[in-house]
DNA sequence: GACGCAATTGATCATGCGATCAACAATAGG
DNA sequence: CCTATTGTTGATCGCATGATCAATTGCGTC
């Protein structure tokens, strides 16, 4: 870039830049990236196309192009935003939590609220849409890797606060998730008459892990 | 029908039919459903369109719509088709064994078998599909509640014999098709990696129903 | 062996998609 | 105030979809 950024110049000049109308590339790029994110949220990541976009902030589909060159990519950059937005509310509400105990059991219970169904159906979606594009399958890969940390830190925390007994903290982190996210779908096509979900699932993984007691 | 069907007459006159070129309205009708069941097994749910349909089987596209008019319904069907004849295989698994414990084991075993990874496909495809296809998820619910019923009946077989000690068949039996879905959505991202899916499987669901011992 | 029913085709319409590009216009900088 | 940069538009291409319909042709029946 030979010119400098038109926004430093606004703060320079102390000039107010009008909502409407041209922005700078920064402010339009993450509009872009913001309107995809609730898009995929309230109808799925399959609406996330070049005019959807376009149409929902009121712009030219050519101009999303210009930001968003290959729409492959932009999908598996929206889910994987979702996605780590989302892990990080989950990691916020264990950490609300203190003990071990209490702090895994925040993090488990958190990851089956309810509030959480359109992440959920974006997951899903996300699972499938993978097979044909293959950076989304790969965001998909790690992402599920990340939780899979995630819960087995969680596990092995309470492993070494003597709470649990598990041989494999690793691998119990796979069943565990294996275990949310089918419990999650499930309540995606059906959020009815599945009483106590949490309850019995929290039981279920207490006694995966060998709780004592 | 005021005419009697072709394939009569040929079987009294002894005809021997062409495969290629006219075929009777059933066999016809058939060849579509098995080319689709076969074409989503290969390629995903997406893949049901009637052009490649058409193609697959060497015809025009309009002749699969003249037969399936509406393609949302026909691709509903055919997941529920699909749907059926997995499920038909598992409990045929089950049929295999003896003695409630064993019957239950064995059903749940065929369930996480990895032969079934198109299968899985196929079901996790519907899930999203399912958002904007409104026969599609009444056949997921539907294949879903059956899902649980075979569950749920094996279960209950179980704390008949004196096997588990569960309150509540139905919502344990919901419990563990969580887990089935869950695990095997699992499997078709990464089936590397998460080693004794099948044991650490069965021994979460044995703690789940209060297994005696 | 001719007739007529209906299975099958091919053409066509409207829609939506990603991608591309010349042209336009708003804005910053001199 | 004037110019150059560049954010933005609108048009267009090629492709795929579902749907529809008149025309064709294979085949059973009389």
């Amino acid at each position: 870039m030979s010119t400098k950024n038109p926004q430093e110049t606004a703060a320079r000049t102390g000039a107010v830049r009008k909502r409407t109308g041209r922005k700078s590339p920064a402010e339009r790029h993450q509009e872009i990236r913001d309107v995809a994110v609730g898009l995929a949220l309230d109808e799925g990541l399959a609406a996330i196309t070049l005019r959807r976009i376009g149409a929902r902030m009121g712009v030219a589909s050519s101009l999303v192009a210009h930001y968003e060159p290959r729409i492959d990519e932009f999908v598996a950059a929206t889910f994987a935003r979702i996605a780590g937005l989302d892990r990080a509310e989950v990691e916020s509400a264990r950490d609300g939590a203190s003990g071990a105990g209490a702090r895994l059991r925040a993090l488990l219970g958190s990851s089956l609220d309810t509030e959480r169904l359109a992440v959920t159906a974006v997951w899903v979606e996300a699972w499938g849409l993978g097979r044909r594009n293959e950076a989304l399958a790969v965001s998909v890969r790690e992402e599920m890797d990340a939780w899979q940390e995630l819960l087995r830190a969680g596990i092995q925390d309470g492993v070494d606060s003597g709470l649990y007994a598990v041989a494999d903290p690793a691998a119990a982190a796979w069943q565990v998730l294996g275990m949310i996210d089918g419990l999650n779908a499930q309540a995606l096509v059906r959020w009815e008459g599945v009483p106590d979900r949490r309850e019995h699932f929290l039981e279920a993984v207490q006694h995966l892990l060998g709780a004592r007691g």
